[in-house]
This record gives C-alpha cells, sequence and structure tokens, in this order.
DNA sequence: TCTGGGGTCCTAGGACCC
DNA sequence: TCTGGGGTCCTAGGACCC
C-alpha cells in the first residue's frame, strides 16, 4: 500500500522565534506580519483564545494584554535557514522527498518495513533535537490523505494518534468511516472557503460525504480538481511526488505600506527596491522575463476614502534579467498609472512571460528551401521545438518574428536576420 | 492610527488559423 | 469562390494553497 507522509512544523514562524528565545515556551506569542499589521502565526495558546489567522493586530490590543500575548515582528530569513535545516534533517528519513512550502515536506514512506506510527516518532524526535522545531506527521495512501492525517495528529481527533503522529492505512474502514464522519469537510485539502459553501448547499458537510460523493458528479458541478480530491480521499493517489521544484512561472515583489505614500517619486523607491528584489530571484533560477507588471493600490479598508487602483503589463522587448532594463521598464508602467492626490497604501511588481536565459540553437530557416507548400508544416515544427525547449509564452511572439522574417527574406528585402530566436521576436 | 506576501491551476470566451 | 468546423493560443478571472 502506498503511504505517503506530511510533516509540519507546528505554529512554525511562533516555533522558530522560540527556539531563539525560549522565554517564549508556554507563552502566548504571535508573530506579525509586515509593520506588525497583522497575525501570521499564532502559538497555541494564543489559538485557544480564539484569535484568527490574519487579524489586524491593533483589534486585539485589548485581549493581548489581558492575557499578556507577545508579539514578535516577522523576520523571513530566521524562518528561511530554521527551514531549510528542518527539510534537510526530514529528508533523511525517506529517498523520496517533495518539500511542498516552507513548514511542510512530504516523504514517501511506501515499502517501508516498519511500524510507520513509531517511524513517524522518530521524525518528531530528530527534528525536535537537531533544530528545535516541533513537528506533526500525518500517513496515507495520497497526499490528500497525508494531509488530512496530519490534522488529525494535531487535533486528536483518533485515538490511535500516538502523539503527534496519526497513519490512517492502520485503521479499520468502519474506524476510518467515523472519523471522517466527525470531521468538517472544509479541512479537506483544496476545499476552500466558497467550495465548502456550494458543498454545504448540496448536504456534503464531513469528509465522509464528499469521499462517498460520485466523481464525475463532482465533475460535472465542480471541475476536475475536486473530481481528483475525492478520488485521493479513496486513497486513489492523482497527485504524484515532485522532488524537484519546478521553476517558478511567475516572481512578485509586494509591500503595504507602513504610511499613505502620495508621491510618485516615493512610489519610484519602493517600486525600485521590489524589482531588484524579484530580479534577485529571477536571476537566481536562471530565467529571463519578457513581462513585468506594475501596480499600485489605495486602502480599501478605508472607504470613504478616494479609491484607486490599477496596474499595467510592460512588454519587454528583449527578455532580460537585468535589473536596470526591468527597473526602467516598471518605472515607465509605474509612471503610467500614477495619479496624483491619492494616498496609495501598497504597491507591487510581477515579472512574467519567464523562459530560461540561455538560447537554444533552433534554425529558424530550416525549411526555407523547401516548395512553399511545404513551408508551414516545417515553421510550425519549428515554433514547437522552441516551445518545447523555451517554455510556454514564446511561441507566439517569436512565431510572429519568425514570419515576418521569412517573408523579407522570401522578398530579398534583408538578410539580416540570425537564428536567434530572441532577435526575431524583435521584429514582430 | 494600525488590516500579509507570496504562489498555483483551471475555465470560459474571444481571436485567429487552416 | 464557397465561408464551416475544429484546433490553438491568449487573457481575465476565480478558486485554492501556505
Amino acid at each position: 500500500m502506498t503511504s505517503i507522509a506530511l510533516i509540519d512544523g507546528n505554529n512554525f514562524y511562533v516555533s522558530c522565534e522560540r527556539v531563539f528565545q525560549p522565554e517564549l515556551e508556554g507563552k502566548p506569542v504571535v508573530v506579525l506580519s509586515n509593520n506588525d499589521g497583522c497575525v501570521v502565526a499564532r502559538s497555541q495558546e494564543v489559538r485557544a483564545l480564539g484569535v484568527a489567522m490574519g487579524v489586524p493586530w491593533f483589534k486585539l490590543r485589548d485581549l493581548a494584554k489581558q492575557h499578556s500575548i507577545i508579539a514578535r515582528s516577522s523576520n523571513y530569513t530566521l524562518y528561511g535557514d530554521m527551514s531549510q535545516r528542518m527539510h534537510t534533517v526530514i529528508g533523511q528519513f525517506a529517498p523520496e522527498q517533495e518539500i511542498y512550502s516552507i513548514d511542510e515536506t512530504f516523504l514517501d514512506l511506501t515499502g517501508f518495513n516498519c511500524d510507520l506510527i513509531e517511524y513517524g516518532q522518530q521524525i518528531r524526535q530528530r527534528v525536535r533535537q537537531w533544530t528545535g522545531i516541533p513537528v506533526c506527521v500525518g500517513i496515507g495512501s495520497s497526499k490528500t490523505l497525508a494531509k488530512l492525517a496530519n490534522h488529525c495528529a494535531k487535533k486528536a481527533h483518533v485515538s490511535s494518534m500516538a502523539d503527534g503522529v496519526t497513519d490512517l492505512n492502520q485503521l479499520s474502514a468502519s474506524g476510518l468511516r467515523e472519523l471522517f464522519s466527525r470531521i468538517e469537510v472544509g479541512e479537506v485539502w483544496g476545499v476552500g472557503r466558497r467550495i465548502k459553501e456550494r458543498l454545504n448547499g448540496m448536504g456534503i458537510e464531513t469528509v465522509q460525504q464528499l469521499k462517498d460523493s460520485s466523481i464525475s458528479k463532482i465533475k460535472n458541478e465542480f471541475n476536475v480538481v475536486l473530481a481528483r480530491t475525492v478520488a485521493e480521499l479513496n486513497g486513489d493517489a492523482c497527485l504524484s511526488m515532485e522532488e524537484v521544484a519546478p521553476p517558478k512561472q511567475q516572481i512578485m515583489s509586494s509591500r503595504s505600506f507602513g504610511q499613505p505614500v502620495f508621491l510618485l517619486e516615493d512610489l519610484n523607491e519602493a517600486v525600485l527596491s521590489y524589482t531588484s528584489r524579484a530580479a534577485e530571484k529571477l536571476r537566481k533560477q536562471n530565467h529571463v522575463a519578457g513581462s513585468i507588471q506594475v501596480y499600485v493600490r489605495t486602502n480599501p479598508f478605508k472607504p470613504d476614502e478616494p479609491q484607486y487602483n490599477n496596474g499595467v503589463t510592460v512588454k519587454l522587448l528583449n527578455s532580460t534579467n537585468n535589473t536596470f532594463r526591468l527597473a526602467e521598464a516598471a518605472l515607465y508602467g509605474l509612471k503610467k498609472i500614477y495619479k496624483m492626490g491619492y494616498a496609495y497604501k501598497k504597491a507591487g511588481i510581477m515579472l512574467t512571460d519567464l523562459c530560461p536565459e540561455h538560447q537554444v540553437p533552433v534554425d529558424l530557416f530550416s525549411g526555407f528551401d523547401l516548395p512553399e507548400s511545404q513551408r508551414a508544416k516545417t515553421l510550425m515544427a519549428t515554433l514547437d521545438e522552441i516551445n518545447a525547449k523555451m517554455g510556454r509564452g514564446t511561441v507566439r511572439s517569436a512565431g510572429e518574428g519568425v514570419q515576418k522574417a521569412w517573408a523579407m527574406r522570401s522578398s530579398n528585402k534583408s538578410s539580416a536576420f540570425t537564428t536567434d530566436w530572441e532577435q526575431l521576436a524583435v521584429v514582430s
């Protein structure tokens, strides 16, 4: 039987803070977002007080005073570093590991010839001992079930739960049914607020009811994603382990401002720093960006004040990962959307149309000597090749350039074209 | 006074091509 | 010249995740 484990750091950011400040242990602690805006992590003690994720800190003033809640500003460099250590330690427990998020790792434990609950305990102990981070382990026959098991390991829903480790594969059919009938459908991975509401409207309120639903019906009423979730709940592993993280398709950098910003030059400065951060990430994955999007926003929580949201996408003539070239485009875009007289609360940029930096040797003129009737096919094959090598989004812009280049070469207007697709893209 | 910062995938509809 | 039906691509928007 397939056994997938999900190992997840408990209250991760809070736990990281506690590693370096042990005096926070056992006390109600929250970690706050940028500008100390809202709560992004809560210790168990704070959860017990009913504090929800994402609540603005200022709304907790009284409660915090009453219960001596300790707040820490977030320190993402620290969390990133702790995360790496945690994933490394966990990775020692199985040959196949997928790092899913900053605080979650999947391991494939299929075929392990041991008591997996005990094995899960070993993982917990070692991670705790070597990094200081407390984790829970959930095991099931699909990723979705592993996530659910992890939820059980935390919530002590299940009697077979051995202190932070739950293996759903060890439950009897009736035990599983009984357990799933007690868990709300909204706890399932992939069922968010909207879908939960719609499911409830159809009379589906528990995990068991969703599990028992007809896959084709769910596919018709919702989509293939939720249909897959139902299959996964039934132990049919549709989502495979992805050991190598795929390159990002978009890179975003944005911030809310502590104080409202009015001037273009102040926005310029913010946008410049976002662009430089994003470009750094872009270069780290050896990609170039074909477009950059810029947006600004006023404060939506102040409906009485004049509101203005706008964004613009700037296409780059040549894909690049050069900070200055990207910044130039970003500032140009910002200038286009900036309007005087508004109190801006947030700005951001996003790099899109990403593709690998290195050019592929593709002969764009292969087939040029063929009779005209056969050219189109060859050209399409060439474009497919570019698409396959360079990734989605390359084909059209290059394609237009190629066709133009072919036409010009046919009419002897120019022979200056190379086989460099980027140059040809400029032609279009 | 003070309200996060990232990402992914899927779908529907229009444009365009053959 | 007839102008249909199918495929593909792009975009925007909606849902989800941590």
